[in-house]
DNA sequence: TGCCCCAATGTGAGCGCCCACATGGGATCA
DNA sequence: TGATCCCATGTGGGCGCTCACATTGGGGCA
């Protein structure tokens, strides 16, 4: 039962005007909170938004103001879509969308998702056009546009807020993010605490900052503890299943080879688990085991992975409300950092000797 | 190197106009891909855009034509926010991201995602909020939605298109699905070929139109190859893992324990293989598992599990193009059905005995 | 009482585009 | 050669809303 007009073309603000006796503009002040409108004529105007099933017009909006009530997160086309449809999971885009979307419902706005290559040219010329398309109100940059200098300095001269999502904090402007360096310290300290003194890193790749803010907890973490690190502990695996597998055989390998792993997402991780069943070893017995994604799926493998679980949904909902805030007047930067949390479950425990 | 006026204030239909010596309209012909324009001109005009680095403003198009230049997919609030939110994984969103996200693009459109309460009254209210705020050019109906005729009947009479997604072929309009009935045929009859006989089946719930579906291609295939079919082996999981494990249990502790268990979606099939290996019986050689959803964890379990791939990606692509089509004036109605895939990996082998 | 100020409302214009229609010139036909 | 057509282009108007500004009225202060 939307309103008395259900059934009918669209109903304006002239209607709704014309039914509460005011003009367009007092119920345009009512629509956007706007102050110094008579309690009573407010109510009275209320009413009759209510009683016709009176929404505005987001296109109209757009055209007479400045708001256009619309949020864009911009991600990596290559590494969403080809990762995809290679078949490598990802909780990102879920939580993404949950998160965001939540917090754009909450004030009448819209979140889309765009694609963008990460080509520096071709970024900059494709931001733009999403720019010139949409006109949004903001734009969430993820990794790894998110590092990209050349587009913060577009999104700033276009004069539309952005947030960076996942970027050290040396970085200006608004940022969300968790703290990757504590948490991988966090993590090492744990399996330190465990009795573990031999503690290897399956990185994603040098080329993303969080993996390389995650590898300095790690480091940190063990010198804090005097615990010696040995450089061949350390390995890339591309956020892959098979050379994460490959890479643990390497690791298992080695005469000192590590009672524990850490893992830069949960398909690595789960390479890591094969692997070591497939030595012959036990986990979490021989080795133990920590993710650092914590997609739905970890809880159901054999042991349940531990892992470390990033507050993407928080984290976007967080620029959101961000960037909502920004189009309405408030620009108070910085860097806002969201709690992680480390999830422990069956592929930790203490090392056997 | 988007154009000369990188810097500059929103470039109009006007500029362009006044560059290339014609006027808005004839512009505006050439950026609509009317007919009608004479080759030489089009060309200059297409050298303004390129030069000016023009794009033309979604919300203003909306304004003064007819098209919105959106696609909106609704999905159930419930449904998406609060399984994702108790852990449960869930491919579906990612897919349909990607498929309508990608479809869209390549016609200027833009998707975005809306959540509505399955309750039907606050279905109709929500969505006719939707409408009137966004304008869409088509609506995208997920499950539970699309079996909603309220919901349809309303965009009929609001004259937007309406896609509606796996619903079973006696609903009209323009439905986008794969054939879960038949795919559930093949699953069983490829079970039978193996040779397997009694095969137990872990359904959603009998409220989702595509579980019931399944379930005849199901018994279709029992009857057609003459096996007998025990009721009992039919059980309810809710897409759960905990109910799913406990009506494992169940159907192993049966004297005519199944061989092979079909389940409704990837977390059921992980709860089976964990009751299995709890029971000390072996995946595949004791019983058989196939999944229907394939979710990209899948392939990591131990043994990957042998799963019916849903090609939602490829639907909601599909159902993309036909609102967009439909916007453009082809208002052809039917039913598409789209190919799933058996993909056979590690959970299914011939019965032991 | 008169003045000013500000809260509460109304008015005109325009955002950038597409629609309907009007207009001009060439080819086509008798 | 003139009438007819249709292709190629231009013009005016308006979509629904918000902006900047104008206007009204009542309360506080001297």
């Amino acid at each position: 039962m939307t309103g008395a007009m259900t059934g009918s073309g669209s109903v304006t603000i002239e209607h709704v005007a014309e039914m509460a006796g005011v003009s367009r503009q007092t119920v345009s002040r009512v629509i956007n909170n706007s102050p110094n409108v008579k309690p009573a004529v407010k109510e009275r105007i209320q009413q009759a938004i209510d009683h016709l099933g009176y929404v505005p017009n987001i296109a109209a909006r757009r055209m007479g103001g400045a708001k256009s009530f619309l949020i864009v997160a911009i991600n990596d086309r290559h590494r969403t879509l080809e990762n995809w449809r290679a078949g490598h999971g990802n909780d990102w885009v879920d939580q993404m969308l949950y998160g965001g979307m939540t917090a754009a419902e909450a004030h009448g706005y819209h979140m889309l998702f765009e694609l963008v290559d990460a080509d520096p040219e071709m970024a900059s010329a494709q931001l733009d056009r999403i720019i010139a398309s949409l006109r949004p109100d903001g734009i969430i940059l993820t990794p790894p546009h998110s590092q990209n200098e050349a587009l913060v300095a577009l999104l700033a001269a276009r004069k539309i807020g952005c947030a960076r999502i996942n970027v050290p904090d040396e970085f200006a402007g608004v940022t969300v993010r968790m703290d990757d360096r504590a948490a991988a310290r966090e993590v090492t300290d744990y399996l330190i605490g465990l009795g573990h003194r031999r503690i290897g890193y399956l990185s994603g790749g040098r080329d993303y900052a969080v993996c390389l803010d995650r590898l300095s907890g790690y480091k940190d973490a063990m010198a804090a503890a005097d615990v010696p690190l040995n450089p061949d502990w350390v390995r890339e695996g591309g956020f892959l299943f098979d050379p994460a597998s490959r890479e643990t055989d390497a690791l298992l390998a080695m005469p000192d080879r590590p009672t524990a792993i850490i893992a830069d997402n949960d398909e690595m991780a789960f390479a890591t688990l094969h692997a070591i069943d497939r030595a012959g070893l036990q986990v979490p017995g021989d080795v133990s085991i920590v993710s650092f994604e914590d997609t739905p799926g970890v809880r159901f493998s054999v042991p349940p992975l531990t892992a470390v679980r990033q507050p993407i949904s928080d984290i976007i909902g967080a620029a959101v409300e961000r960037l909502i805030a920004r189009a309405n007047g408030d620009d108070t930067d910085g860097v806002l950092t969201l709690p992680h949390t480390l999830r422990i479950r069956g592929t930790t425990c203490a090392p056997k000797a």
